[in-house]
Formats: structure tokens, sequence, C-alpha cells
DNA sequence: TACCCGGTAAACACAC
DNA sequence: GGTGTGTTTACCGGGT
């Protein structure tokens, strides 16, 4: 596998995911200037309309999140309409973290990792032996049900789909006694990281309640994750390997390194298309970070998420920026100061595009719970 | 050594 | 009654 467009020095202090370096595209359709990255439009377009942008709209979000912040420990509802929040207002990057849950359907476990040379990264990947598949993945059940919720569409789940999700990623768990479902649903009881919604009576299948993780710990859930990826990934050689890891049953949920992940972000960064559609789909556009030494600000990745702009009529002329009729987005990337030049030349900061994505984001939860409504929770 | 955390086992209650 | 789910308690081992 080449990866080798997507390599930064190592000593950059790149973004990561799960502690490895997150993959810069340096196609020839994305340029950089100092301080500004220039970011190609996607079909999907967006919408500033003054609803979406009003102070009100942001004060409402705003006072929203910081409320259930403030909890000790969530409520089911709280916890639903919490959790799209509160993960655009403290993990941005780390919806981008968990991406990887959603990119790859075949999760590659991290197991026990057999101490071996790591490999240079762009080393050839040749066939190593694989640790057994009765070792043990070093994740807590408390991540491996963190792991199962997010991987789920709608981010809850029944226990018997997380045992489900836990055999279907773990092989060691097809093997182990019954013990482990004990241990999962005792700390799905216990944890104050998981809270437990109430199913619909309506759609009465299967037994229990649905999970889902509690917004407060999910930074905390996501920060553990890290620690113990990272601690076995610089154990061992496989985090270079994703090719060789594929379809087998053995691995690491990285994707930094994968070509998957590689194509995935470059797709989503460099679709180039007239701005003047409007799309009411469900979209993503990363707005990739600018190369490393620009700022060590690098763990800052902007998304905007189901946002719509209407490409904003320019009567007058006026001298303009080469790249400001390109299609392209770009980023001005400065420590102090960041902001999107959307074509146009209508700019954004990117405390607006958080606004614009937690008011999106509010907008759906705020249907979620519309239609739990009826769970008497 | 004490404490914390995670894993495991067991018992019990409850719902389907 | 069997099975699955949820809760609680207790114990143990490892790490700090």
């Amino acid at each position: 596998m080449a990866n080798t467009s997507h390599t930064l020095p190592p000593s950059s202090p790149c973004p990561t995911i799960f502690g490895g370096p997150l993959p810069f595209s340096s196609s020839p359709q994305q340029s950089s200037t100092k301080g500004r990255v220039s970011l190609p439009l996607s079909p999907i377009s967006f919408s500033l309309s003054p609803t979406t942008l009003s102070p009100a709209t942001a004060e409402s979000v705003h006072s929203s999140s910081s409320s259930s912040s403030s909890l000790s420990h969530c409520t089911a509802s709280q916890c639903l309409q919490g959790q799209s929040i509160s993960e655009n207002i403290s993990d941005q990057n780390d919806l981008t973290c968990l991406s990887w849950l959603h990119q790859r359907g075949n999760l590659l476990p991290l197991q026990p990792l057999a101490k071996m040379t790591p490999l240079p990264q762009q080393e050839s990947f040749t066939l190593t032996p694989l640790p057994p598949a009765s070792s043990k993945p070093p994740y807590s059940f408390s991540s491996l049900i963190f792991m199962a919720i997010e991987d789920s569409s709608e981010k809850r789940l029944p226990v018997k789909d997380i045992y489900e999700w836990i055999l279907n990623n773990f092989p060691y768990y097809r093997t182990a006694t019954g013990g482990w479902r004990n241990s999962v649903r005792h700390n799905l009881s216990l944890s104050k990281s998981f809270c437990r919604i109430q199913r619909d009576k309506s759609q009465s299948v299967g037994k229990g309640s649905l999970w889902c993780v509690c917004p407060e710990y999910r930074q905390a859930l996501l920060e553990v994750l890290r620690k113990t990826h990272s601690y076995h990934s610089t154990n061992s050689n496989l985090i270079n390997k994703p090719a060789l890891l594929e379809g087998t049953d053995y691995g690491v949920p990285e994707v930094c390194n994968s070509m998957e992940m590689s194509d995935t972000l470059s797709h989503t960064l460099l679709l180039s298309a007239p701005s003047s559609q409007i799309l009411t789909t469900k979209h993503q556009i990363f707005a990739e970070n600018p190369p490393c030494l620009l700022t060590p600000d690098h763990e800052e990745i902007v998304t905007m998420e189901s946002v719509e702009y209407q490409q904003k009529e320019v009567s007058e002329v006026m001298e303009k920026d080469p790249l400001s009729d390109s299609g392209y987005i770009e980023l001005h990337y400065y420590p102090s100061h960041q902001y999107l030049v959307l074509p146009g030349d209508t700019e954004l900061d990117l405390e607006t595009v958080e606004i614009l994505q937690l008011d999106a984001e509010a907008q759906e939860a705020a249907g979620s719970l519309l239609d739990l409504a009826g769970g008497g929770y």
C-alpha cells in the first residue's frame, strides 16, 4: 500500500486519530499558502440564511449545551439531546476521530500485541505472525461498550447488540466463557458513562432498554480509548499494516494510516462543484487542517454538517482572490484566528461554522427527542 | 499500605 | 418456567 502522499514529518505535531497522524491530502487540487488552505467545495452547498445565523439561535444552542454539560449525570433525554450537541462542542475532532467506526464496517480490533520490532512507516507490508485469536483485547469493557454504541447509526444500542458488536469485532469473546456478558451488563449499570433509554413501546422488539453514551463522559471515554490505542500502537507494527489486516480478525481501529481513510478524506476534500446548489441531504465537509508547520493548533478540525449555503450574489466588481471563483473553500488558519472563505467571498469564522453545525445538530436532536417522546422515560 | 479501577462471579428481581 | 436484562454486592489483582 502506498500512503506516501499522506505522510508528514515524523516530528510534526500532526492531528491524530487514536495516536496516529491524520493524513493530510497533498493533492494538487488543494493549494496552500502561508496561513491559508484552499479546500474545494463539495457539491453539497450551504445556506447562510439569517435564521440559522441569528444570534438567538446561536445563544440557544450555546445555552443548551452549557446546561447539558453542567449536569453530573444525565438523564436519558438529556443524554440524547446532549449527545449530538456536546459532540460538536468539545470534541469536534472526536467526531472525526470516531469516524473510523463508521468508515470501516469491519472494525479491526486491537488485540493484545506481542512485542514486535516496529517497522518503518513506509515499509512494505509483509505478513508476520499475528497474535492468536484467543488474545484478550486490551480495551476495557467500558471502551468496548463505547465503541459499540458509537458504531451504531442511532448512537444507542440494546445490550444484545452490544454483545453482538463485541463478538463481531473481537473474536476473543467468541470462545470466552459467558462471564463477559455479565461484565458488560455490570459496566452498563455501574458506569455513569452510559445511560439507559426506555424503548419505544410501539416498536417493542426485543427485551430490555437501549443504552447510549452520556455526553458528559464521552470525552473521558474517548481519552481512555486513545490512550489504550496509543499505548498498544507504539508497541506494535500492526498499526502500519492496515491493508494486511483488512479482512482479518486482527488489527487496530486505526484509520489514519490506511488508504481507506485517506481516500475518504481526500474524496471529501477534493470534490469540486458549483456552490449554487442547495441540497438537503446530510453531508459532511471536513475542512482539513493545513500542514502542521502552519500552526501548533493542529488538533482543530472543522466539520460542517447539514449546513446549507446560499451563494451570495456579488454584484459589485471587486478585486478578487484568484481562488475565490474556483469553487474552493479557503481555510485561513492562524494560531489566533481561523476562518473560512466560501466561494463568493463569504467569510465564516470557525465559531460561526460551529454555531451552524450546532444548530443543525440541535434540530436533529430535537427530532430524535420527538421520536422518543412516547417512550415515557 | 491505601486507594482506585477494572474484571469477574454471583445472587436477585423483573420482564418477556 | 426459561431466558434475557438490569442491579447490586463482593472479591481479586494490578497500578499508582
